[in-house]
DNA sequence: CGCGCACTGTACATCGATGTCAAGATGCCG
DNA sequence: CGGCATCTTGACATCGATGTACAGTGCGCG
């Protein structure tokens, strides 16, 4: 299992950062603590950085790019409706390997103490913005409304992260409908709704029925 | 104009620890530079406050109930129909009085680090979103939809604050009666706008005509 | 006047964190 | 085995911040 015995990488320090992060804020992200946690000598970390703000810069490197990426891609994905195409965006907000909602909002608190942190922030959030955009405008919105309703959609899902609520899937996916037609004016066909629980291992069909067996945490 | 000749008080290490707050977060609110941002000796802090710790307190105090409060008395104020309803609320946005959203986005990131200060924030979330729904309920909205379109226009508005985008009052009115539609399914009619407009003095002929003299900032 | 209250400042002890350096320990290749 | 590159560690110097003790200063009042 053991790829060498060497128990330091610049991973390591990397995760144990991330995890500082987005559970106690940047300020916790400290070389001293980290080092406690990772059972390693302080001063071993300088190997593999030159410093604390090198830490801090690979971490946002790594924050950079990967949640823009997951909404820019749904935002493209293929779609016969607006409601449809809604849904795939709403796979975002569902499916952490697409958007780390945790990350974002650390990232978010970080950047009221760092201008160079906000910079990249408001990069984000433009490109992100302008890919819910350019969706509406794909299925006949015009121009203004179409810059509205994106943005609706994503103030509420940073305001929806930043309330760091933890529930359950079902209650969250009791709203999908309403939000939908909320964000489109137009309500999902029901085909369309089994077809997005499903990928999210909810079956629709378990909301009507009794219970069955619930798969995929 | 100098009440005493004594220059602190345990105002004036309040409002500094505000503004620190506000623009660097809570772990910019320490007692030395406050110290020397108001010129004082560090140690006569300790004469107003036991600790920081009880500053920290002071000043989650004052967030408590200010926005809060604001929100509800706005949900409950007078309205004709649920567009007009939902102007009165959208007060809260374009004025700092009703709603301090600097202080509440600090306070949002201090959560990351404090579980007594996330505690507060999830009551208050709840009291504020309980009053939205009760305003849809008011006009004829059934419970479910109530809920989500109460959440919708709070998620809106803390992922709005969230973004901390500096924008013109001119840029931001021009998106309410979009974001009015959207959010009740009913469109402000002219002389709602009109009425919303002028008590922010931003008389809507403004957007029609040409540019005139604009006031206030 | 002088006493005391309300504040201000200096000095000190302590902490947690940072970063450098030089001295190990460990694995790998010839 | 030897030597080199890759890590790991302990010792040291320094910083910024906290909180306490105590002495000092200005004002108001009996």
């Amino acid at each position: 299992m053991n790829e060498t015995v060497w128990r330091g990488s610049r991973e390591v320090w990397l995760t144990a950062a991330y995890e500082a992060l987005i559970d106690s804020g940047v300020d916790a992200v400290r070389i001293l603590p980290l080092a406690k946690k990772l059972n390693l000598s302080r001063t071993s970390f300088y190997w593999f950085f030159a410093d604390r703000e090198a830490l801090l810069g690979a971490l946002l490197q790594s924050w950079k790019g990967r949640n823009t990426d997951g909404v820019r891609r749904r935002c493209e994905a293929y779609a016969e409706t607006i409601a449809e195409a809604m849904l795939n965006v709403f796979d975002c907000w569902l499916d952490p390997s697409l958007f780390d909602s945790q990350f974002e909002f650390a990232v978010r608190s970080w950047a009221l103490q760092s201008p160079e942190v906000a910079a990249e922030i408001e990069a984000a959030d433009k490109a992100r913005i302008a890919a819910l955009k350019e969706m509406f405008i794909r299925f006949g919105y015009s121009e203004h409304p179409a810059d509205v309703r994106a943005r609706t959609i994503y103030l509420v899902q940073i305001g929806y992260i930043s309330m760091n609520t933890r529930e359950d899937i079902s209650v969250r996916m009791k709203r999908i409908p309403e939000y939908v037609e909320i964000f489109t004016g137009q309500a999902p066909r029901r085909r369309e709704m089994e077809r997005f629980a499903s990928r999210h291992g909810f079956p629709l069909a378990e909301a009507a029925q009794t219970g069955k067996s619930r798969k995929k945490r």
